[in-house]
DNA sequence: TGACTTTGGTAGCAATTCGCTACTAATTCA
DNA sequence: TGAATTAGTAGCGAATTGCTACCAAAGTCA
């Protein structure tokens, strides 16, 4: 009990090397792709790599993130969030010492065009990678997986027009697991996220599909119970 | 679209000062209280500070972060997690760049003994601190209000054993909502998260109270919808 | 002692939500 | 023209949820 009194009351910061690291993330075939660079030095000990740079002078971690993004996309991508920062042991190609993730989020028709040194790699089919480099896109992964439910993540990986089929395997994409169609539509509908536009999408043969742009309309009211059905274990 | 030829492909670290940051939360009075440590110095620029100190070398963040949540409790907390990075414009007490910010959640009885140079404040009547530390708070308890629905959080504000009606007491502050008794306690039931002891507490006028304790039980199967109404816009 | 207050805890109704089967609609292809 | 394919909906039965109303066990106080 008498360690409580030492605390460092006037603790002084200490200078350690730092990196920003981008996990782009795009829907293709079914899975969820990310996007990885060829290492511009084939002697390389790391042959493939998430984006990333150190932070200018002063330059804000997420505005470093939005310009490695940009460097790559050639446009910023629908969503950029901070994921968490990584400081153990695993090795990260530049040896940061320190580094700091963000996910970024591209529809798939934005993600046709990356540079030559760029490829768009099945999230659990990576190569050999840096482990910390490893660890990042199963974290991020995880992170849009869980916040599906509270933040219009989904919407972010579609153009700004799609059918709500496409919104539906987006969600299936993401859940890891099929949803009844009538059922996804009427919860769709109860929420006001979406509106029709009055254009169709005819794709193959089928009857042509209405396209819905998000737009959340009024404020649903909050609910009232509380579920613990969602509760993660292992915590 | 030239640009995206231009991607730095031998990216270098920089080396920038850094702090690890923990807010530490107990539930108060129906609110929650935030640990703040007077300033060692009272010349000091900021009276009063979030526990923190640079991470030692070699020290992942989530060790540092430990460190110091135990020197000032004398115990680990009984959750300890990485909420966020930050590394903008506003001040550290350390004027550390980049800082990592940690939650800490300490039951009320585990809260009582803190050093001679610590207090629990109202998370929403904070003293005047640097701006970072302030905007540290509030991401803080935003974050755990989020999380309330997939992470047994709440369970951790609480002591191995309470009551039910201390439990939905914790929701209610988290929630910022009262809840229904009855519909509470079936929803806990279904969820088979924590199971009675042979316990009665007896407070004061009123029926004695049985005691539970967290233990969750069986795997829930999988929800089958989706639920759009849980999402925030303005994202 | 016995009514009243206070807190703990539950039964069960009514309304809503949810999963699903079964349908209709519009298009392509043979 | 009719089979195949994709879009979209109606509506039933079951499960869930909000809530009122109630019972239970303690302390308080005339």
């Amino acid at each position: 009990m008498r360690e409580r009194s030492l605390v460092v009351l006037r603790p002084s910061v200490r200078t350690l090397t730092a990196a920003i690291d981008v996990v782009l993330l795009t829907p293709r075939d079914g899975t969820l792709a990310v996007l990885l660079l060829r290492a511009a030095d084939p002697r390389s000990r790391d042959r493939w790599l998430l984006p990333w740079d150190a932070p200018r002078i002063e330059e804000p971690p997420d505005q470093a993130a939005l310009r490695v993004s940009r460097g790559i996309l050639g446009a910023p991508p629908a969503a950029l969030e901070q994921i968490a920062a990584f400081g153990d042991s695993r090795r990260h190609p530049g040896d940061a010492q320190l580094s700091i993730l963000f996910v970024g989020l591209v529809p798939h028709d934005a993600a046709a065009h990356v540079p030559d040194n760029a490829l768009w790699v099945d999230h659990d089919q990576l190569p050999l990678m840096a482990p910390r480099h490893r660890a990042m896109v199963d974290a991020a992964v995880d992170v849009v997986r869980k916040r599906i439910d509270q933040s219009p993540l989904a919407f972010r990986l579609l153009p700004p027009s799609f059918t709500l089929s496409e919104l539906q395997a987006i969600y299936e994409l993401l859940l890891g697991r099929s949803l009844h169609k009538a059922s996804f539509r009427r919860a769709l509908q109860a929420a006001f996220l979406v509106e029709p536009t009055d254009e169709w999408r005819s794709e193959g043969r089928g009857r042509p599909a209405q396209l819905y742009r998000y737009a959340p309309r009024r404020r649903r009211a909050a609910r009232r119970g509380v579920r613990f059905d969602l509760i993660e274990l292992q915590d």
